[in-house]
DNA sequence: AACAATGTTCAGTC
DNA sequence: GGACTGAACATTGT
């Protein structure tokens, strides 16, 4: 599920334990907790605080303090393919979970900090892709996609030769956007997911902003990429729901595509 | 059983 | 060296 919008959700879900002091951390799982060791992070972390929930893409974290009152190491938390974080609160009241309110099954359980009041903070996640890190290195990150200047948009969608939809994919370029928000975006625009970025005008471009601003907001208020108009029709047989023609399908930027094969022509 | 899946990264090629 | 492509990664669902 992660993209942006849902990485936005998980973070107020994560600031939801900001104030916490952590007494326990399992970080057993070497894979999602890589290069670390089992313990690693634990040690690192047992006694301190959380003190800010922050996100750039799809990378979010917190901040924390050592006992002693001292800036500690950073928490990286990266959702992957299929991640979730659930914060249970001493009381236990649940934050978070699938959009049906579920916490999700134990064995998906990759990575808990248990706090002093009682309560969990929990990453979720059944392919097992997503991640767990100290003091995680962003530099790679291009800004984050919500809030873009049309003009530095504009100038880091246009550099090289590559397909739009290749682009809009690259963290490096915009930080957040996965491969259903780039199909909803480049559909909301009417621009082929395998246009050549040099051959788009300016006009293209500002446009493919505009509509990228739009299904951001869209999808983070109604709580994922799966809400987008078109995202349904994704399919074997589906339609454009705006112009009732065939759904055409193919690879692009490496990633599964659709696009309606009359309006994004 | 074979394949695709809302992501990242690494090994290749140009 | 930079830009770009495709496979690999771990696991689940169809």
């Amino acid at each position: 599920m992660p993209e942006l919008p849902e990485v936005e959700n998980a973070r107020i879900v994560l600031a939801g334990a900001v104030g916490q002091t952590i007494t326990g951390v399992d970080d057993r799982d070497d894979w999602v907790c890589r290069p670390h060791h089992p313990g690693d992070i634990a040690a690192a972390l047992t006694g301190g605080r959380l003190t800010a929930a922050h996100r750039i893409g799809k990378s979010m974290g917190c901040d924390t303090e050592t006992p002693d009152g001292d800036a500690g190491p950073a928490l990286g938390i990266h959702l992957g393919m299929g991640g979730r974080i659930v914060v249970t609160r001493s009381g236990g009241e649940q934050l978070g979970g699938d959009p049906d309110r579920q916490p999700g099954r134990a064995e998906w359980n990759r990575f808990t900090l248990t706090f002093d009041d009682g309560g969990h903070c929990r990453l979720l996640d059944k392919r097992r892709l997503g991640r767990v890190r100290l003091d995680p290195d962003l530099s790679g990150l291009g800004p984050d996609a919500q809030d873009v200047p049309p003009a530095v948009f504009r100038e880091r969608l246009r550099r090289g030769r590559s397909a739009v939809k290749a682009r809009l994919l690259d963290q490096s370029v915009l930080a957040g956007i996965g491969n259903l928000l780039a199909d909803e975006a480049l559909w909301q625009a009417r621009i082929r997911p395998s246009a050549r970025v040099q051959d788009l005008s300016r006009t293209d471009l500002d446009r493919l902003r505009r509509n990228l601003d739009r299904a951001l907001e869209r999808a983070v208020a109604r709580g994922g990429v799966h809400t987008g108009e078109v995202i349904e029709h994704r399919r074997p047989g589906g339609h454009c729901p705006r112009c009732g023609a065939e759904m055409a399908h193919s690879t692009v930027g490496g990633r599964s595509t659709w696009w309606c094969s009359r309006e994004q022509a």
